[in-house]
DNA sequence: TAGTGGTCTAGACCACTTC
DNA sequence: AAGTGGTCTAGACCACTAA
């Protein structure tokens, strides 16, 4: 026998799925299901908190507990690093994919910050300095309208960027075609890249700046970016609310024997 | 102002990230601190809620609450598919995986169950093939000791595995070199894979199967497989802990100008 | 001011495990 | 039988929002 406010979490969840309750519409309140016999008060609140973990609904004071609208995935392949957008267009990468999505750019969507930090373990090993060898960090908060989606912070070698758009804190992106371009324009031409992603419980930190719904968690992505003499000219990191987006990679079966008769 | 649960679920993580409470270790009964003033039975209790969802405990009655041990993440690269593992050695993918981490494989780490089925609208889809079309679904379960870590579900057209060592119901990896090895040997050599991931919350039959923390989600993989000339001769669903993987993935840069003049 | 969800308490009782 | 976590209640009070 499940315990009563999962019967009725259940209860609930059914109807929302079943479209009996649409997105942005509100569910009962609380005191009126106690009123009905659901339980006493707690046991309804114990109810909807396990609806908000599930990410079926937003509560707040005052108002009350909405269905949340789901935002469709946003699916993210290899194609958003095409060189014909920021070497040949002036299109930014991820700007590039709002135009592939149907998505206006809005002015203000992007926030940015240039700074010159110690580098942490992990980037020290990506670019490998030593550890604390000073980086530059570009960190970035990416947003969908009002709704912040995920941020991505970059750590270049000074050497590479120093005197480059890049290192200019001036809000928005890179200058034109971003900071691959910037990079490009350095005598740095990226060739390939790793990617390397796993999902995690966020921190508060990261719960309060993106916004996440209580039980949400994030996908964190590391990027390396090497040009063709596997020189590693930009290391990312990537907080993504975990619910929003979809990652898809093309790649051919390796085969080690052939490789090693070539 | 935190809540009084919150403040007291923080203190007894911070405790627990500090290695004050190491792993295995049993945390302070929810009795001894309402005894100590941490507040009501109701509010301790919320407080070890919190910590259960947040993945750092794990309660059950009658023993008491204790710290989780982290399982490690473990690292999948495309090199797992690496034909001379499957082809020319006896290898199954997923076991050479383990070996390349210093697991030891033991019998019975996986369940499999093979039937022909109507096929649900995403592997139609994949398939090129009208939904309903019947193909043959083989399913596993796989785990580490005794922790099941993540389910794996292979969709085939009918007429490329008729009468193949992946239709016989047996349990166990299918034969020698696993599936692609069977698909090998029937004349069709795979070339190219696409995989799409992303998190979501579970089903319950997924939480119950995956034995998931509560409040764990999991990681969805989407795998299709090609021949040279574009048939897609295999289509994988996995569900996975999302606690317990991580990705990674090397690529080109892609140029669509450069494709262009080629 | 009225109405919403959120917190907290004290205590009863239940389900499960160990001795 | 004793001890653990889990559920549930009734009611008081708090924090926030809207009219």
């Amino acid at each position: 026998m499940a315990p009563k406010w999962r019967e009725l979490a259940d209860k609930l969840a059914e109807r929302i799925r079943s479209g009996e309750y649409a997105p942005g519409q509100q569910l009962p309140h609380i005191r009126d299901l106690v009123e009905a016999g659901e339980g006493s008060k707690s046991t309804v609140h114990a109810a909807y908190k396990a609806l908000e973990a599930e990410g079926l609904v937003t509560s707040s004071r005052g108002h009350g507990t909405v269905v949340r609208q789901q935002a469709p995935l946003k699916r993210l392949g290899i194609a958003r690093y095409d060189k014909a957008k920021w070497r040949d267009g002036d299109e930014v990468a991820f700007i590039a994919d709002r135009v592939a999505s149907g998505r206006a750019y809005k002015r203000g969507e992007q926030t940015q910050s240039v700074s010159r930090v110690p580098a942490p373990a992990m980037v020290a090993a990506a670019h490998g300095l030593p550890e604390g060898a000073e980086v530059y960090a570009r960190a970035r908060l990416v947003k969908e309208g009002d709704q912040p989606t995920h941020t991505l912070t970059s750590y270049y070698r000074p050497e590479h960027v120093e005197g480059t758009r890049i290192v200019d804190p001036a809000p928005g992106p890179a200058g034109r075609g971003g900071g691959f371009r910037v990079l490009y324009d350095a005598g740095y031409d990226i060739d390939h890249m790793r990617e390397e992603l796993f999902a995690r419980i966020p921190t508060t930190e990261e719960a309060t700046l993106l916004q996440l719904a209580p039980g949400e968690w994030v996908v964190e992505l590391h990027r390396t970016t090497y040009t063709a003499d596997g020189t590693v000219v930009e290391f990312a990191i990537g907080i993504h609310a975990a619910s929003r987006f979809a990652w898809a990679y093309d790649f051919k079966v390796p085969d080690s024997a052939q490789e090693a008769k070539q």
